[in-house]
DNA sequence: AACTCAAAGCGTACATTTTACGGAATAAAG
DNA sequence: CTTTATTCCGTAAAATGTACGCTTTGAGTT
């Protein structure tokens, strides 16, 4: 979507290839050298930060729709990406926008577009490494940054309740499922792995513990070779177990009931 | 919603108060005297069993369509209601219907309706005393059955699916969070709430530490009288703490991180 | 080659929670 | 006053979680 032509169709007639009322806006996690950002893109019709987001085309599947959402962004496809809440409450999602203020904004009028209308948000979290991420912009969006989880700015509309409860989801779902591989390269040290569990949870796990409990849960497994790393002692390298990781998303690593 | 004239204009116009493509289809879990149930209506549209289900207006806040919803089918306010998905997968959802066929059904002719779009459905889930419930019907209802969790037949579209999930998400609830008031008389046995625990996990539970339990856990508290039941000992009865029960529904009964 | 430093990682003791289960107390009927 | 069904107290073992001392290691420095 570049030339004038096609923003003016999309903001006319969009509606007859999207769903209305309905968008997908991911947190995207991004993990890289024990840091945890998200993504952030400058909206151009609203003049501040806010989530992607994207519309459900009319017969797509709604998590084929948000494995496209990301991809657009992120290059990235068959991450994890896992649904946790629809926003539907807020006022500001309420208030239908006011016309003048996009169209002015755009550059252009756009009276009765369906862009308009109330939404409600379908919310989902990834977690990649944003370090090998190119995120790509359109459009509405004129500039984008991973910005620190410590250190958000006020978001467009409810967002900031999204992203905190995005966090939340996510540190739940480090204690019932396995996160890593797309974080973490094929062979990693304890360190390693130690730190992106600290890093997520924001908050110091005892390392000793921490490794003895992966192991025994049988989620990773030790191998023969060591790293070089600098002056210091050598660190075994360790690989998840495909086996158990891939039981563990189902059936979660704890055993509920 | 009774009048032939009144139906006629929801069909036709009803996309005016209400938002298309979207549907709130609340899986009403019933439970009393060690029995299980959840809601079920017989659609007239699609002669066949399936969930209660409502649109949410054009303006109202999402959690108060989905209360709004609940009230207009059991008559009941303020219950625990919980959102834990959005079902836009199914290629049964996905494929619009045949408006000929429901119109046939209808006994009126409604080409162009827009119930006849996609929908995605969010699906709630509530926990109800099915014995103080009076359902009620519409037009596009005429039958109603609480029927055992263990004995489902094949629901419409995808919903057997949503059943299932609903299920995993209400037993997850229980470990998660406090479940019992609007289930319970205000004072209660141990067994009696041992039952409810025992029914609604489909398992077996050591009596004597399941309420070790939740009085180490601060949830419940032991009264000085008894009830008499029959020829056997009498039981004590309990009730509910309530600052320890907000809490908990807050913050979690298990602290998770 | 010995020494030093910082990091890796082993092992063990203690605390807490979960699980298992014997058996006493109780109420009412016969 | 015995029988029977039920409540519920108490304790012990098992499993899990937590805390932390101390040895091992690799490479640069002396």
């Amino acid at each position: 979507m570049n030339s004038q032509e096609e923003i003016d169709d999309f903001v006319k007639n969009g509606y007859r290839e999207y769903l209305p009322h309905l968008t997908i806006d991911p947190v995207i996690f991004g993990y890289h050298d024990q840091q945890l950002k998200i993504l952030l893109l400058k909206w151009i019709g609203h003049n501040g930060w806010g989530l992607p987001g994207g519309f459900i085309k009319r017969r797509e599947p709604l998590s084929e729709a948000a494995q496209r959402i990301l991809q657009e962004r992120t290059g990235l496809a068959s991450i994890f990406l896992q649904q946790f809440h629809v926003f539907g409450d807020s006022p500001y999602r309420l208030k239908e926008q006011s016309p003048s203020e996009l169209s002015e904004k755009l550059g252009r009028t756009a009276e009765d577009s369906w862009l308009f209308e109330r939404t409600l948000s379908i919310s989902y979290f990834a977690l990649v490494d944003y370090s090998k991420v190119t995120v790509t912009s359109d459009f509405f969006t004129n500039d984008h940054q991973w910005c620190d989880v410590n250190d958000i700015p006020a978001l467009l509309f409810d967002q900031n309740e999204v992203v905190e409860k995005a966090l939340v989801a996510l540190r739940h779902q480090l204690y019932h499922q396995p996160i890593g591989y797309n974080l973490l390269p094929e062979k990693f040290t304890l360190p390693e792995i130690h730190a992106l569990y600290e890093t997520i949870l924001g908050k110091e796990l005892d390392q000793r513990n921490f490794s003895k409990k992966l192991v025994t849960l049988g989620l990773i497994k030790k191998l023969d070779e060591q790293r070089a790393i600098g002056p210091h002692r050598s660190p075994y390298l360790y690989q998840f177990e495909k086996e158990t990781y891939e039981d563990a998303l189902k059936r979660g690593v704890v055993q509920a009931y």
